[in-house]
RNA sequence: GCCCCCAUCGUCUAGUGGACUAGGACGCAGCCCUUUCAAGGCUACGACCGGGGUUCGAAUCCCCGUGGGGGCACCA
């Protein structure tokens, strides 16, 4: 994959490295990062790292990259500018491409002209395109400033293969004359990402299809070379929700909103876990009959090119949390418990490994999202809870009946030789038997006792987990908040 | 405006001329299970954009509309 260090690293590239990563596993090849950093102007600083941290937490490391290094290297494009510029002199050398020494203010006049004139289609105006040769040779040997266009042929059509959408032909005369030097030296993305594909020796080029439009560009490029072209597949764009327009980076603050985001590296912190994320943005723009709840490793099994879809795929934030709870159901005691400490420990609680090996199995299939382990779990770990009055009456029940559930309890708690989920049920379900009440009544309030919360993992082995003691003080407690008038 | 791409339930999708009474998943509704909430199980609702062809036969192939999306930089 080929990212530009110029902002956030989102959805739409995490899917396109997935794919990558996939084809690569599947196939026996390398996944590769390439950094495309050719716009000064826009780059960000960080960004480099986020990309690769993110990438990281997906478990989708590049096996060759900036930072792993490998044989095709450097990685970073402003490194090979060398290699651009030489490039870019032979395309000039063979007459595919020509310097041209138009300054931008008369690009910006010619374009105002053009306007006016109401043309279909603004473009280069092919001034230096008829220059001769060895006089522009001159004027770039004399030092002046100057960009290199690709000369596009004005007869004709251009078939470009989409290894999805078959032949996209194009004529040739809906073509501009593109910059591929840039005056400073660098090349534009054209340029660069197509030498680099060869130099890299990239077999499948998976790019989001914004880039159907520079499609034919970038095979007359690849032509005028003489090289060999690499499987091209244009993937499925992302929409925003409601599938009115295309998933932007300000659609971060709208998902935000509820919970949610567009930036793979806030995930985590939101709770979602790598296999959820993987799962959800894979079967965007890849269709999968069923089973769909797949491992990186399944996933891998079943990757093939030729099931991915070609039409844009609207995100679906819903989906999302289910593949994330599926997937935390997946997932083992210890491995559980070492997720969701964190979110303990950040709150401050003394956390406590055995107890936490015990927690995960109550609270796995509660989960959505990993923090939500904190509102099921918090009170295992507090020293005291504080419940509320009127959760603590049962339904049907008035403050004093409720106590005397409460101090029920107590005394069948006290009274047994070994507190543990079994010996502590037992006596309370006889109990309910003849007391006329309602399991729901008499565990409800004892629930909230307990637990500070009317919702919670199951009660008698949470109880037991807790311990007798903290029990019984809860309890009493209990008792005491009921009788206060 | 011009160019390009796309088109099956609300959403993600299966479907490659007959096996389609169009399948699955999310969501939604109901039921079961149940000490709460979930999870799980079952059931319901729900789609081939329209019109022309081609064919014995079209969701599937072709054309035209329509709708949606993308692109028109010395950005990627």
């Amino acid at each position: 994959m080929a990212p530009s260090p110029t902002g956030r690293f989102h959805l739409g590239s995490a899917r396109t490295a997935l794919f990558d990563y996939l084809l690569a596993r599947k196939t026996g090849g390398q996944f590769i990062l390439r950094l495309e950093d050719t716009d000064r102007k826009r780059f960000v600083p960080g960004s480099e790292e986020e990309i690769m941290r993110s990438l990281d937490w997906l478990g989708i490391t590049p096996d060759e990259s900036p930072l792993h290094g490998g044989k095709f290297g450097p990685y970073r494009q402003t490194e090979r500018r060398e290699i651009y510029q030489a490039r870019a002199n032979e395309l000039v050398q063979k007459g595919f491409a020509y310097p041209c020494f138009c300054t931008p203010e008369r690009l910006e006049q010619s374009r105002k002209e053009q306007e006016a004139r109401k043309v279909d289609r603004v473009r280069y105006d092919g001034l230096c395109r008829a220059l001769d040769p060895s006089e522009a040779a001159k004027r770039v040997a004399s030092g002046e400033k100057y960009v290199i266009r690709f000369k596009m042929p004005h007869e004709g059509s251009t078939i470009a293969h989409d290894h999805l959408r078959g032949d996209i032909v194009t004529e040739n005369k809906f073509l501009d004359d593109n910059v591929i030097l840039k005056s400073d030296g660098l090349p534009t993305y054209h340029l660069a990402a197509m030498v680099d594909d060869h130099e890299m020796q990239i077999t499948h080029v998976l790019r989001g299809s914004e880039w159907l439009p520079s499609f034919p560009l970038h095979v007359n490029i690849v032509r005028a070379f003489g090289w060999d072209e690499p499987v091209w597949i244009h993937l499925s764009l992302f929409l925003k929700p409601s599938g009115k327009g295309k998933l932007s980076k300000r659609e971060s603050a709208e998902a935000m909103k509820d919970g949610h985001t567009v930036f793979v590296d806030d995930m985590k912190d939101l709770g979602y876990t790598p296999e959820g994320v993987l799962n959800w943005i894979a079967l965007m723009g890849w269709g999968v009959a069923e089973d769909d709840v797949m491992s990186l490793e399944e996933m891998i099994q079943r990757f093939n090119i030729d099931t991915l879809t070609p039409s844009p795929a609207a995100v679906n934030f819903q989906r999302l949390d289910h593949f994330n709870g599926a997937h935390i159901r997946l997932l083992s005691d210890a491995d559980l418990s070492a997720r969701i400490k964190p979110y303990f420990v950040a709150a401050g609680l003394p956390v406590e490994e055995e107890a936490l090996m015990k927690i995960a199995p109550l609270i796995r299939e509660r989960l959505v999202t990993l923090d939500d382990c904190f509102t099921f779990a918090s009170f295992f770990f507090k020293e005291d809870v504080s419940p509320n009055r009127d959760d603590l009456i049962a339904k049907g029940l008035d403050a004093q009946q409720s106590a005397e559930i409460a101090k029920k309890t107590y005394e069948v708690f006290s009274a047994l030789t070994d507190f543990s989920h079994q010996t502590a049920e037992a006596p309370m379900r006889e109990y309910v038997e003849g007391s006329g009440l309602s399991a729901s009544q008499v565990f409800g309030v004892i629930r909230v006792a307990v637990t500070g919360q009317k919702i919670s993992p199951p009660l008698f082995e949470s109880m037991e987990i807790i311990g007798r003691e903290k029990v019984l003080a809860r309890l009493q407690n209990a008792v005491t908040v009921l009788e206060r008038m």
